[in-house]
DNA sequence: GACGAATTAGACAAGAGTGTCTAAATTTAT
DNA sequence: ATAAATTTAGACACTCTTGTCTAATTCGTC
């Protein structure tokens, strides 16, 4: 019998690593090939695992394909609401600390590993699975929206910007953000960190010119920021 | 004998009916099946031909593929440059023309058949066939991008807008006309008449926060069209 | 070092898909 | 009507893939 010294059964340590190779190798595999053109050989020679190891863990291809997306999903999740913590609340320079936050976002969670393959699963398979992909969308999207427009309505309320509906200028400044790179993401490519700058820079700088407070008449408004701690 | 009344051997009328039919249900079998998990049965019985006739026509499985991008994304440019075309150079009222703009655009180039059906193929295998999709951004984005920047270059050079750079602006027109709609397009779905009207509202509203002419002062910038015809 | 659990290679049956071939039926134009 | 071309259904060989099974090996732990 074994000592059993975790909560539940947890299964032994080498195990662990076998079943993140798995899905690493899955997740890209899946990826590059799609659900029908990936086979199960060709996941186990890039996880450096057998095939049968694969059956052993996970039951059949669609449970691995499952697993993948449940993952991912995770994954990106947590990604992306580390980066919206880094949302600047209190900027020094406006402009500067948007690009900066607006570059980071798409470096981070959009062009990242597992940004990458879950976006094109989703594009890729997401009519085959709605169920999977309707739970992506109330976790995925559905959380990560209303955080975003949060704090774009904070910084609005600190006098920062003219906002009337947060959401949608969450939304656009995002869609501002990568413009330029949607050629690029459609092919599945990823860009330079010179574009993703330009990009930022460009959109981050029409967004201010739509949303920044319009008269700065004195500087009372600038330092009116009595929403502050 | 034949009379080979037209310029290169055409084969018979009747062909081309079949031949049409074909290219419409591999698109739509390859778009919903991905390459791979499409099978030329299906295709066949979806098109209401035999599988031979298809093997007659196109040789292969692969050929076929080929076939049926290029077609799609000389249709679909087509659309565009139609559309391109419906552009507002003198625009009575700038908001309300261009937001009727940017709802043709995605209605008739995004959400058409074709424009769904090329963009699924595109991100779903571009990586695959590189040299095939390297051609579509040459003939697409390569060629429309710069049409639609130099309306909007007119238009800023009419009076009606304050553009710097023309190309930014079109692709960040673009991206705020569906910034909306981004989530509804990654999991292949149609938006509503009503979701891509607002969004072109809204994207068009933040576009002319950020490009309209600063001070209308007088009326004088209004009548000083002198670049028209 | 010895035990049990996990992993491995390989063979295997079953099923599905591609592309070819044939002979019959159908269409099209003369 | 007749002749040529095209389409069709079905059978076919071939390949690839899935998922299972077995026996040998390796790994982690005591």
């Amino acid at each position: 019998m074994k000592h059993d010294v975790s909560p539940d059964s947890i299964p032994p340590r080498g195990h662990e690593a076998k079943r993140a190779s798995i899905m690493d190798a899955a997740g890209a595999v899946f990826c590059r090939e799609s659900f029908a053109g990936a086979n199960i050989d060709m996941i186990a020679a890039e996880a450096g695992v057998s095939r049968q190891t694969i059956y052993n863990h996970h039951g059949d291809k669609e449970k691995l394909f499952v697993a993948i997306v449940r993952d991912l999903t995770e994954r990106c999740n947590a990604g992306i609401f580390a980066t919206i913590s880094t949302f600047p609340d209190q900027p020094k320079d406006l402009e500067a600390d948007l690009i900066a936050f607006a570059v980071r976002m798409t470096r981070n969670c959009i062009c990242s590993r597992d940004g990458k393959f879950l976006r094109k699963l989703i594009q890729t398979e997401g009519e085959r699975y709605p169920e999977l992909f309707a739970e992506w969308r109330e976790l995925g999207p559905g959380r990560t929206w209303p955080a975003i427009a949060a704090r774009f309505a904070r910084l609005a309320h600190a006098g920062f910007l003219d906002i009337e509906d947060p959401d949608v200028a969450a939304r656009q400044f995002q869609a501002l953000a990568n413009a330029e790179l949607q050629t690029t993401f459609m092919l599945g490519g990823t860009p330079t960190d010179d574009e993703v700058l330009q990009s930022a820079t460009h959109g981050v700088r029409t967004f201010l010119r739509a949303f920044a407070k319009r008269q700065p008449a004195a500087d009372a408004q600038k330092h009116s920021a009595l929403a502050g701690a």
